[in-house]
DNA sequence: TTCATTCTTGACATCATTGTCAATATTGAC
DNA sequence: GTCAATATTGACAATGATGTCAAGAATGAA
């Protein structure tokens, strides 16, 4: 290697996030990456090729992470418990920062239409292994629940969380959000 | 009225509404709108003003075609068969078209960041609604529950039908969200 | 029929963004 | 220290979108 690098790659994609989670994927420029980054866009173009193959970088950092805390989250206690603290990490991730940044895989999935087969294929790694983190979770408490039937329960929880995710961009509060969480879990998990 | 306008205005609004619809207010373009309804752009600026005036008046009618059908959808049967025929009518309304429209009041609602007061005030508008509208279906069942309890069960199943909106972003099918719906259903109405 | 008013049309200026490139700077390897 | 390879920089061209405008067309009212 001759000619190095001289920003740090790591910090560089971490603030990309930031941008993306902030702006999205289609509203963040190349401009708002250079400016927050401190990189010129042609050293960008030159390191990356073109904006997405950052955010492709940037997103993988942050359903890592988020997959991470989701697994956390859903680690301990009963049935109940794990999805309290499951449903308590996603709104915080959703309802954090200022302004608050929502859920980047939400945001995503609905640029979707604008977006490339590898974009797309990223979020649906995602709700996939969410979905698969979940049914470890509630198939794990001895209970009368088939595999199938924890399967199915798992999507629909998924498929909750998404719908927090836009009712946090629809402007409801963390504390709504949480609410909502609550009146969910109990009402699907009246048979536990 | 000198000069009379030489297309219809009706007809101009139901067209750009299809394109909203495909599109997303902030990738259907002027041009987008001119092509499709084969006024120029120059008369569209005239006659609204800009892209946004077009899209609140194409708005206003999707949430009233939208809130009317759901009122329908929720009108007879117990509260199970409402809410079968209530996600029904969500489900087919987001899988309909090719390629697939998705949801236009939950597309709007990821782009709030880049959209007006006026805007999220419309997303807004058409989840209390929404809410109150269900709210009123599942509280006419005689049961055991409060009208406290019947508003936060709706503003769960209201969060649900966003998640499936977003799931169908994701790329899940018809199929998968009907069979997400009535799982959910199912554990929510548990107790009816 | 005339006219004032409104609509229509195509051209224009402006702006933001993407992507490319040649010139220059940097630096590890020898 | 030299050099080859890579990175950085600023400028450039191309594109696409918004919004404006002057000139011309259309039409209801008098």
């Amino acid at each position: 290697m001759v000619g190095v690098r001289q920003f740090d790659e790591d910090e560089m994609i971490a603030t990309a996030l930031d941008v993306f989670w902030r702006k999205g994927l289609h509203d963040a420029t190349m401009q708002d990456l250079a400016a927050a980054t401190g990189v010129q866009r042609g050293s960008l173009y030159n390191a990356y090729g073109d904006k997405e193959a950052i955010f492709l970088r940037a997103f993988d950092q942050y359903a890592a992470q988020f997959l991470d805390a989701a697994g956390g989250a859903l680690a301990q206690g009963d049935t109940a418990a794990r999805l309290r603290d499951f449903f308590d990490m996603i709104i915080v991730n959703m309802t954090d920062g200022t302004p608050q940044r929502g859920c980047l895989t939400t945001r995503t999935a609905l640029d979707a239409s604008v977006s490339s087969a590898d974009v797309r294929q990223r979020v649906q790694d995602v709700l996939t292994r969410l979905e698969q983190l979940v049914g470890k979770a509630i198939s794990a408490a001895p209970n009368r629940r088939s595999t199938a039937d924890a399967n199915r329960l798992a999507r629909v929880i998924v498929t909750f969380t998404r719908g927090l995710a836009v009712m946090e961009r629809a402007g409801y509060s963390r504390k709504q959000l949480r609410e909502s969480a609550t009146t969910f879990i109990d009402a699907v998990i009246g048979d536990a």
